[in-house]
RNA sequence: GGCCCCAUCGUCUAGAGGCCAAGGACACCACCCUCUCAAGGUGGAGGCACGGGUUCGAAUCCCGUUGGGGCUGCCA
């Protein structure tokens, strides 16, 4: 990819459409960044396109190829697959090297030797704000220890024609000399990015809005480096924001892609949360299939004010995705977080059979994968430990606990383990208690489960099994103070 | 400060001049269902930031104000 696509001989022809994705790995990948990988992804699908990766690491300070596998692990686990790439910019300098020496040879740059403190220092005292043009005139060599800076026109307006935004203009007079290439050598973004959309044909960029202040730079830069190639279709869309509605910092904002995978949120949940902030279809579905998006997905319908992240929403989501699987996919989907080294039990414990009796219930309740240990701890973790709390509330400030327990002990030695019986056989508790089977049976929870709420008590109690469900009861019994 | 963007329930949104006494979803509240918790069902509360225009008619168009945000780096 560094040659320039043959010009079209036939000017109706169309163009292949080409989008890219150009993260840069200073940072953990957030979910806004996801969003934009997904718009972009969307459309080139939508558009049969061409979906290009490229990894923005001219800044060789802050870049890490610690953070570009984030990047591609998240964008793989999303589904967001690539068509080409990723291509590396810093793997790329030579093709910014002549871009540079090519704009300084037609006068388009300028060298300049001022020190960023000097530029601070004398538009400090200005009431214009950025570089002053200092060196302009000053007609020096482009060499090591120089910056290159572009020489914007004084007068006229750069329009940037955006397909979500409409037209956008700025006066060229307010756009500073703005640097192409640090005096180390090291281009800029700016000049990068417009070298390589033009190398890789880009047709559509697609990015936050947070780079809309800087795209008439690339439209100038395009202009002086394109040789007539059309200028992309340029789309910003908006940014994700934090509850204070500020825009999503990696550094600030926890919300990392990599944090909801291992929470237990299913990728295609958080794809079609992601696809529906700041977009929706036509007929306002909410659950959508990917295809269903790609097939509906129009810039020209995504909205121009920035979208809060929800947890919640995101959550509802998940839910439902979670709910729709099959009890086969959800088991299996579910296998790497109760194999886990953080699970609240012994690997040695744990029974496929068991969990797999359960899993439809378990299903039913688990907002994110994550949350399945939690509902079947009971069965696994050794030595059982009721929540202190719960046992608490349930078990030693009711004085009809005792009594309770004592009774299902009695009963459940001869009963059959079955949902069935075990219903009628504590429904005898209940009746004998003068208690409705909901209240009867709260003792019984925490005694056997531990906790206060959880999966159906019945079909608990028979995964359990008598031996250890007669044990727990017993302890409990033991454990109540003054009994 | 300068440049630029934005503005419908708490949140995500539908709405492209009359079909809107503004619809849906999440969250919230109540009730139903129910062995707990979920899930599900029913109902409820809750919004067009403000002010001027344009028009027979404005959430929808224009202007202004206010508010929020982004950029303002030899980061991206």
């Amino acid at each position: 990819m560094a040659t320039l696509p043959a010009p079209m001989s036939d000017s109706s022809a169309p163009i292949s459409p080409r989008v890219r994705f150009a993260p840069s790995p200073t940072g953990y990948f957030h979910v806004g960044g996801a969003r934009t990988a997904l718009f972009n992804w969307l459309l080139a699908r939508r558009l049969g396109g061409r979906f290009v990766l490229r990894i923005e690491d001219t800044d060789r300070e802050r870049s890490d190829p610690a953070w570009t596998e984030g990047i591609l692990s998240a964008l793989t686990w999303l589904g967001v697959a690539w068509d080409e790439g990723p291509f590396f910019q810093s793997e790329r300098r030579h093709l910014y090297d002549a871009a540079a020496a090519r704009l300084f040879a037609e006068g388009r740059a300028y060298a300049c030797d001022c020190s960023p403190e000097t530029v601070k220092a004398r538009t400090d005292q200005r009431a214009v704000p950025g570089y002053d043009g200092f060196c302009r005139g000053r007609a020096l060599p482009f060499e090591r220890g120089r910056a290159l800076r572009y020489r914007v026109p004084d007068e006229g307006t750069t329009v940037v024609h955006d397909l979500v935004r409409g037209d956008v203009e700025f006066q060229n007079a307010t756009i500073e000399d703005f640097v192409l290439v640090k005096s180390n050598g090291d281009p800029l973004f700016v000049l990068a990015v417009v070298v390589d959309d033009l190398d890789m044909a880009i047709t559509h960029v697609i990015r936050a809005e947070e780079h809309l202040p800087t795209t008439p730079k690339a439209v100038l830069l395009w202009d002086a480096l394109a040789d007539g190639h059309p200028l992309p279709a340029f789309a910003h869309v908006p940014v994700l924001v934090n509850e204070r509605r500020q825009k999503l910092s990696k550094r600030r904002d926890r919300v990392a892609v990599e944090d909801y995978r291992a929470l237990g949120y299913l990728p295609e949940a958080m794809v079609n949360y992601l696809a529906l902030l700041g977009w929706s279809p036509a007929d306002g579905r909410e659950v959508l299939s990917r295809q269903e998006m790609i097939d509906e997905f129009r810039l020209e319908d995504v909205l121009r004010s920035p979208a809060f992240f929800d947890e919640r929403r995101l959550l509802h989501f998940n839910g439902l995705y979670l709910r729709a699987l099959s009890v086969d996919e959800f088991i299996e989907r579910a296998r790497p977080f109760l194999e886990s080294d953080q699970v609240p039990w012994r690997p040695e414990h744990f029974d496929t059979a068991v969990f797999s009796a359960l899993a439809p219930l378990v299903q039913e309740r688990a907002g994110t994968l994550g949350e399945v240990p939690g509902l079947v701890e009971f069965l696994f973790a050794e030595p059982f430990e009721p929540d202190p709390d719960a046992f608490a509330k349930a078990i030693a400030s009711d004085p009809e606990a005792g009594r309770i327990l004592e009774a299902a002990i009695a009963i459940l030695e001869s009963v059959e383990f079955s949902p069935a019986a075990l219903r009628r056989a504590i429904e005898e508790v209940a009746e004998q208690a003068g208690r409705k089977l909901g209240k009867a049976q709260a003792p019984i929870r925490v005694a056997t489960m531990g906790r206060s709420t959880g999966l159906p008590l019945f079909e608990s109690l028979e995964a359990l099994g008598r031996e250890r469900t007669l044990e727990r009861l017993n302890a409990a019994l033991g454990r109540i103070p003054g009994a």
